[in-house]
DNA sequence: TCAAATACATAACAACTGTTGTGTTATTTA
DNA sequence: TAAATAACACAACAGTTGTTATGTATTTGA
């Protein structure tokens, strides 16, 4: 197990702390001992905290930009789309603790403009993401003319992210399927009719 | 000036630390320096943090309730809908730093059971109030019959959830005229034809 | 007018924070 | 095998946290 290894175990171990007592309980002393280890560990793969938080925001980024960019590889026309905002989506209950840790990071970050920019940076690249997406299916006929792509890339994203916001506070607040529904009526507005 | 007033005093000094900082910078002591006193003040009208932190949450929510009920009030048929929820757009500056420290709030709940049940029981109440205008709106024929009435006040919620969630990390996200675009675009949606 | 309650200020408390330094094993390298 | 580096453990640090107790003016009430 090498060096890179042990550091993402660390991070894990960050990850799980956050999504069951919350950022600021997230503590050098809770991280090792979530790790069954010491302090020593934690700081022997970290310089500070501000490292490791924004090493453990990057992983939840990380992990859903590359399934939803794999996922615009096997996908193709509506479905491309459907797909990978599905991806993003609270569905089940362990996607809940990845929007749990991602809006614990978010509330940390207000008033901390550092860690701001850097949420901003990763919603850049998903803008980017969806945006090339969007043109592409254009091309195809399949997204509709005329469209500001830009703004429809944010709208996309804020679709999902109000959806994740409501499950986070009442996991009950939308079932599965009515999650599903409410992206698909959502693209029914850029899809071409035809 | 009575005790509610000074009360009221000690959360708005709370509100604007906790904009500027974070809610985790939001101490006691940074509170007190904000009134301009001692943290005597801060102790004699809060038992403990936790309830100063809920008397906060209140008044920034119970704020845009109260108008989005005053905007009910005022305004018939599409325009009802539509004015409420631009109420709760962070438009402007000055609301951004509301939906900051509702962020704040909300990524300081994560882990904190007590917290998030207080999140949970105001989203009841803006959900609530969403379905009695929309169903309101369906008497009337303005709203399109036959649909699901809870689950569209959800949606119009998330949708601006979404939107503020992307103006918190970058204002230049939307503008004022983009916001209010997606949001005459969703009500399209829902609004009968005729 | 005199006691009591209110509205603070101040200080001390123990608990916790991130960080740093030092010591001790393993593991690797030469 | 000897030396050096990595991978930890552990302890101490100064600072901050919420909370509590105690003190002191100021206002209120009878």
């Amino acid at each position: 197990m090498g060096f890179d290894d042990r550091r993402a175990e660390v991070i894990q171990a960050a990850w799980r702390v956050t999504a069951r007592e919350g950022l600021d309980r997230t503590s050098m002393r809770a991280i090792a001992q979530e790790l069954g280890s010491s302090t020593g560990v934690v700081t022997h793969y970290f310089r500070n905290k501000d490292e490791l938080i924004l090493a453990a925001l990057e992983q939840v980024f990380e992990g859903t930009i590359e399934a939803m960019k794999a996922c615009a590889e096997t996908f193709q026309g509506r479905e491309r789309l459907e797909q990978m905002l599905f991806l993003a989506l609270p569905l089940e209950g362990g996607d809940r603790d990845d929007w749990k840790v991602w809006l614990a990071f978010l509330g940390y970050s207000v008033g901390r403009e550092r860690l701001l920019e850097a949420h901003r940076q990763r919603y850049g690249i998903l803008q980017d993401l969806m945006a090339q997406v969007l043109v592409e299916l254009q091309g195809a006929g399949v997204v509709k003319a005329g469209l500001e792509i830009p703004v429809e890339a944010n709208a996309l994203i804020a679709l999902v992210d109000g959806i994740s916001m409501g499950i986070v506070i009442n996991p009950a607040q939308f079932s599965q399927e009515q999650q599903r529904a409410l992206v698909r009526r959502h693209l029914d507005g850029l899809l071409s009719d035809a």
